[in-house]
RNA sequence: GGGCGAAUAGCUCAGGGGGAGAGCACCUGCCUUACAAGCAGGGGGUCGCAGGUUCAAAACCUGCUUCGCCCA
């Protein structure tokens, strides 16, 4: 029956198609609520809906749903909780953008229009999203779904921003923030990033005022800036400016008279230690101003065009102001020098644009009380971050955070709840008012604003889950297990979660942030657009199935690092799919055979061990066991690449190569006696056992394969994998022994193996072997024979104390007690078998040197624990009579 | 300028005080009835450099070099 279901090749698109459905239809992904259960929470970082989902969510979701599924086959009550961000920027410029290839100006379209299209796209990337989700095999509960801007967020944000506003957390003013003039939007401060540019410091000469050859030299990256001077500043201990102080000078092209301050801002020691001061285009020039009461004035507008205040230069282009300004310098003669220099620029994380820092009107939170708490509460670990080394950057932007920036000028958000009266009265609230509060008029309009996307995405842990309702969710789920996701926005949202949970939940949001590192290119490139080394998830899984693509990129990484990501790696995981099935189908081929009818395999309980285990079974069952245990405690650290290659190398070395090699002596066995029919039911019964127990292993990492070989198991007693028990390591399960004495019998065989690849003997050439072993391990050789047989090409094989080599023979020698002969008919070559004894005595004789030089040293006979001395000495009796022997062998062939 | 990370086999990376590991690539032999996407065997490394701690360092400490990232 098996063998007919399942193909020589594993072909995951026909196996993955009907999984997912299967588990939906399941309703596994549910979860109960039920309060008597530990609850295990994840809330997806929400994807944008500016388009699909690229490999850094594939990683993403794939940590997710690798906990996430371990915790539910560990019967907790496991929530998932999925759901798409609206990305406001974002999701503005790309429609804007599609928008125009339409030839459809947005702003010409009108508000509500173009939120009509807006919306009508996310629907369409929503619904892409959650296709490539399902691909993916992501486990989430999608009953419970949530959009940043649906109903119940929008009513969490309303709340929140009315509660922080009547705290006095939330004002509204004229500060200086960040200004992107292509989206036309406030930003804040990080959502500006700086790069290193070439550009030009460029000195210029500012006259003394009341006439004379006297100027002050002033240098600047920003020419254009000088039309908005309201000062010059030297450090007031500067002893070449004591004097100017209080003075005045012209400035140039204007000609207006700024006075010469002194400040401890400055520094002497830069440039001619005298700066230009700008309140209203740079913020450390603003705070400058502030103290000293400078005017602020605007020179560049929102449209990065220059204002009136910048005379005649109204109009142009700030970097055409740029150099205008300069040549006109030139022509007064006034610029002393302008000298290449390298500087950081802030520009729009969204699409790049130079940002300029001015005076606007728009609302801030107040920062530093709700940092105070997010702080607290990760120094007393009620938040740890895996890997622990990110807590310093958390800490360190909170303890230098400024006040945040919340309204942005676009239309695609959650609207600020404010409304101004023709009265001047401005009303913060929940609903809209009717009336206003102070002149009972209603000719009230409601800030056309919209609040910064990760405001929302601040409250996603608790918004979710239905606050500000009461909700049994938010009761049962709340605090979050973990959190997981990229270092990139440990500020932008891992930060604001942290204090908006304290704030408005009065508990940490989650307790464990588990941070992924990026997927970069095959070269060790960021992915981008612009460079076109994107790799598709969906291309991947299309090609290689999404078990492989998962399995790939949870052993590519390490938490916190990055990784690079190379079809070299998505081969190995194809392979490994393959070899899964493969060894499943072997299992699966081998249960009908003809005695079954009398005895059905039975089930194996590893806590009522059976009669009758022989040494290969306890071997098995020992590795398995222990491969449990270190999956477990690496899972608990998050360490799931490591547990994963763990998983791989359990399956893969211990058994496929040798447990299922040697269960092939049983199930082939042409024997119908007792014990042969005994031996093959057990057999039959462990490899059903095992092949169940490490598909539950794999399933958190490769879901859709597991659950696939899982169903066609016999003896299931859950109806699926996915909610399958998580397995538990035997407690009868402990056979150290026979561990150490399968690792004899795989080391003969190796020895064996080794010797006939010598001399080039094929598989079907099987050839006798006689092994001189005396001590401990004399009776378990003896008693595997027939599987030292099978699995190294064996004919007659023996073992005894007393054996002699022949003289054409090859040998190897294992240890003090045990060598192996390999007799050949034909003539050895001498030479190459001289040589190749003799390449093994010198690595012994290094080892050798390298033991004996350590026994020689007091310090570490008198230091080293006992232990390490006795193994040392061991180890130094084993290479001495190990030496002696192979000296003998070397002898004899000369 | 401050901070963080990386540097280990040809390549990509694990590891982490008591004999250097994996995958891929390479060489040799095998279409052995689960798997050639495989099996078996093999070669290949002063663990970036220099000091220090220690009986013992690739691992811990200090400094340096190169690369990358974050912050100012």
């Amino acid at each position: 029956m098996a063998s007919n279901i399942l193909p020589p090749v594993y072909d995951p698109d026909t196996v993955e198609m009907d999984r997912y459905r299967f588990w939906l239809e399941g309703n596994y992904f549910h979860a109960s609520g039920d309060p008597n259960k530990t609850p295990f929470t994840i809330v997806i970082p929400p994807p944008n809906v500016t388009g699909s989902l690229h490999m850094g969510h594939a990683l993403n979701n794939t940590v997710q749903d690798v906990l996430i599924r371990r915790r539910r086959m560990q019967g907790f009550d496991t929530l998932w909780l999925p759901g798409c961000d609206h990305a406001g920027i974002a999701t503005q410029n790309v429609v804007e953008k599609h928008l125009a290839e339409e030839g459809v100006n947005s702003r010409e379209l009108g508000r509500e229009a173009f939120l009509k299209r807006v919306w009508e796209w996310k629907d369409t990337y929503h619904e892409r999203i959650t296709r490539q989700l399902h691909r993916l095999g992501v486990s989430c509960d999608w009953s419970r779904e949530r959009f940043t801007m649906d109903e119940g967020c929008s009513r969490a944000v309303r709340k929140v921003f009315v509660d922080l506003y009547r705290q006095g957390l939330i004002y509204r003013g004229d500060y200086m923030i960040n200004w992107c003039s292509r989206c036309s939007t406030a930003l804040s401060d990080i959502e500006v990033e700086h790069e290193e540019e070439a550009s030009t410091m460029t000195h210029i000469r500012y006259p003394l005022a009341g006439g004379g050859q006297n100027y002050i030299i002033v240098a600047t990256t920003r020419p254009e800036s000088m039309l908005g001077d309201s000062a010059v500043a030297v450090h007031p201990e500067d002893d070449r400016y004591l004097d100017l102080v209080g003075k005045k000078v012209i400035l140039p092209l204007l000609k207006r008279e700024i006075p010469i301050i002194a400040d401890e801002y400055v520094n002497p020691e830069f440039g001619s230690g005298a700066v230009k001061v700008t309140p209203g285009h740079d913020p450390n020039d603003f705070a400058i101003g502030q103290r000293h009461n400078l005017e602020v004035i605007k020179i560049i507008g929102e449209d990065a065009k220059m204002t009136e205040k910048a005379g005649p230069y109204k109009g142009l282009d700030r970097f055409d102001c740029r150099r205008q300004v300069i040549e006109d310098l030139k022509t007064l003669d006034l610029i002393e020098k302008i000298e290449d220099y390298e500087h950081s620029i802030g520009h729009c994380q969204r699409c790049d644009t130079v940002v300029e820092p001015l005076i606007s009107r728009q609302w801030f939170v107040k920062m530093k009380p709700l940092a105070e708490p997010a702080l607290e509460t990760v120094k007393n670990g009620q938040t740890g971050f895996v890997p622990p080394r990110f807590t310093r950057i958390y800490n360190d932007w909170l303890e230098n955070i400024r006040d945040w920036c919340i309204s942005r000028q676009i239309w695609w958000g959650h609207r600020i709840p404010a409304w101004y009266c023709s009265c001047g009265e401005v009303i913060v609230d929940y609903t809209e008012p009717e009336s206003c509060s102070s002149c009972g008029g209603s000719d009230l309009s409601q800030d056309p604003d919209v609040l910064d996307t990760w405001f929302s995405s601040a409250l996603w842990p608790f918004s979710t889950l239905g606050w500000p309702d009461k909700t049994a969710d938010l009761d049962h789920f709340y605090p979050t297990s973990v959190l997981v996701t990229g270092y990139d926005i440990i500020f932008f949202w891992v930060a604001r979660m942290m204090f908006m949970g304290l704030a408005f939940m009065n508990q940490v949001p989650f307790h464990s942030v588990y941070i992924t590192g990026l997927v970069r290119d095959a070269l060790g490139r960021k992915m981008s657009k612009s460079l076109g080394n994107g790799v598709d998830p969906l291309d991947v899984i299309e090609n290689y199935g999404s078990d492989t693509l998962r399995f790939t990129l949870v052993t590519g990484q390490a938490p916190g690092n990055d990784q690079r990501f190379r079809q070299e790696s998505v081969e190995a995981g194809r392979n490994f799919a393959n070899k899964i099935w493969n060894v499943s189908r072997f299992v699966l081929m081998n249960l009908d055979q003809e005695d079954d009818q009398e005895q059905p395999p039975g089930e194996f309980d590893p806590d009522q061990l059976p009669d009758g285990l022989n040494r290969t079974d306890r071997w098995i069952l020992h590795r398995f066991n222990e491969t449990l245990k270190k999956t477990d405690q690496l899972f608990e650290d998050y360490e799931l690449g490591e547990a994963a290659r763990l998983v791989y190398e359990y399956l893969w070395n211990d058994f496929c190569d040798w447990y299922v090699e040697m269960s092939k002596y049983y199930l082939y066995r042409d024997d119908q006696g007792t014990q042969a029919i005994e031996d093959r039911k057990r057999t039959r019964e462990l490899l059903i056992y095992l092949l169940d127990g490490v598909m539950r292993l794999l399933h958190p990492f490769m879901p859709f394969i597991s659950e696939e070989i899982w169903q066609q198991l016999p003896n299931r007693k859950e109806e699926a994998l996915v909610v399958a028990a998580w397995p538990q390591p035997g407690e009868k399960i402990y056979f150290p022994e026979d561990v150490e004495q399968m690792d004899m019998v795989q080391e003969v065989v190796r020895a064996i193996r080794n010797l006939r690849s010598q001399v080039k003997l094929p598989p079907d050439q099987k050839s006798p072997v006689m092994v001189k072993a005396g001590g401990r391990f004399a009776v378990c050789l003896e008693e595997e024979t027939h599987h030292i047989q099978r699995l190294a090409s064996v004919s007659n094989f023996s073992v005894d104390p007393e054996a002699v080599k022949p003289k054409q023979a090859l040998s190897a020698i294992i240890s003090e007690e045990i060598e192996v002969y390999l007799p050949l008919e034909g003539v050895i070559d001498l030479e190459a078998e001289r040589a190749r004894l003799y390449k093994e005595l010198s690595q012994l004789e290094a080892e050798i040197k390298r033991t004996q030089s350590k026994l020689n040293s007091s310090g570490f006979i008198e230091k080293a624990p006992a232990e390490v001395v006795a193994k040392e000495k061991t180890r130094r009796e084993e290479q001495e009579a190990k030496f002696q022997k192979l000296k003998q062998r070397l002898q004899e062939l000369t």
